[in-house]
DNA sequence: CGCGTTTGACCGGCGC
DNA sequence: GCGCCGGTCAAACGCG
């Protein structure tokens, strides 16, 4: 495969300029990578990173197919929405999330529709998570290693199945028979398929104008909910994932962690190297996540953005 | 009753 | 200085 995802280092002004042009940046994804996963990591104004991780809207729509309306790329991490503007150059509104997990955790993201690309759905985060993964929030992970910004290990459809998803959850998930493929089948010929099986109907298009993504986001991370993401997001577009728990840090430019993605972009068996790479990762993500903290309480971190 | 979403108001930065 | 715009706050509301 040649897709996946791309670190882009966007080293553009200090700002993605206009929503129109850190649209116009995915155009690989609107060729053909309708599954893939695109990120780049950028500053906003005052110099804080961002990192922009887009995420086909199929992963979405498929999520809320499933019952559920939870919709952005689920990091496992609770999100309360505190916000949603239009945005001017998009027909789409953003929506604006904050870590709910703990109070002083100042990871935050957006998540907004892609404005070029339709079909993909375009998720800035900001800021690192300060604290533990919220596991015994809404799970019984025996054995998760809660790395700070690394969501429980990423349960491989079988690992969750087996220790951490209840019959309940699985049923859920089966309930989708598209789930149930995705587990087993490599996906990425679906995937050909365009956003036919997005928006089937004029409708859809309907609710993305009005809230689309943003709205159906709202619960879930909440509990439960957040097995399902997993699952959704895994099977389908892992470097989602990914993102999420190395997304606020220059990983990009990290040696260390660029070499595991590169690898990850890759493996097309990234399924069992997920059950590998977050315990690597936890290591030294541990160690960053130390500094960050520092830097956090001592200077007012990049995510200092009060306005 | 607690938690999360919704939604309009408010604030601060930036460009003109 | 003013207006636009993105980002956040906070009250109201809904749901489990």
């Amino acid at each position: 495969m040649e897709v996946g995802f791309h670190w882009r280092s966007v080293h553009q002004e200090d700002d993605q300029n206009s929503p129109e042009n850190s649209e116009e940046s995915p155009r690989s994804l609107l060729s053909h990578d309708t599954k893939a996963t695109s990120t780049s990591s950028t500053k906003s104004r005052r110099g804080a990173k961002k990192r922009v991780v887009y995420v086909p809207i199929k992963e979405v729509e498929r999520s809320r197919l499933k019952g559920e309306t939870n919709a952005p790329p689920a990091d496992s991490w609770a999100w309360r929405k505190y916000g949603q503007k239009p945005i001017k150059g998009s027909p789409y509104p953003r929506g604006y999330y904050r870590c709910s997990s703990s109070k002083g955790c100042p990871a935050r993201k957006q998540v907004e529709r892609s404005r070029a690309d339709p079909t993909m759905v375009m998720v800035t985060y900001s800021c690192e998570h300060n604290h533990p993964w919220p596991a015994a929030k809404n799970k019984n992970h025996h054995h998760h290693h809660h790395n700070y910004n690394t969501p429980p290990s990423p349960p491989t459809t079988a690992e969750a199945t087996n220790s951490d998803v209840t019959n309940d959850q699985l049923e859920e998930l089966e309930d989708d028979p598209q789930i149930s493929n995705r587990q087993s089948e490599p996906e990425f010929e679906r995937e050909s398929e365009p956003e036919l099986e997005v928006e089937p109907e004029p409708k859809t298009d309907q609710k993305f104008t009005s809230l689309e993504v943003g709205s159906s986001c709202g619960p879930f991370a909440t509990t439960t909910n957040q097995y399902y993401e997993w699952f959704s997001d895994f099977d389908s577009t892992s470097p989602t994932m990914l993102e999420s728990p190395l997304m606020a840090r220059d990983l990009a430019e990290d040696s260390d962690m660029a070499k595991i993605f590169s690898i990850r972009d890759d493996e097309d068996s990234f399924f069992a190297d997920l059950g590998e790479l977050p315990e690597c990762t936890t290591v030294f993500r541990r160690r960053e996540i130390e500094r960050v903290e520092e830097h956090h309480r001592n200077l007012a971190p990049w995510c200092g953005t009060t306005g």
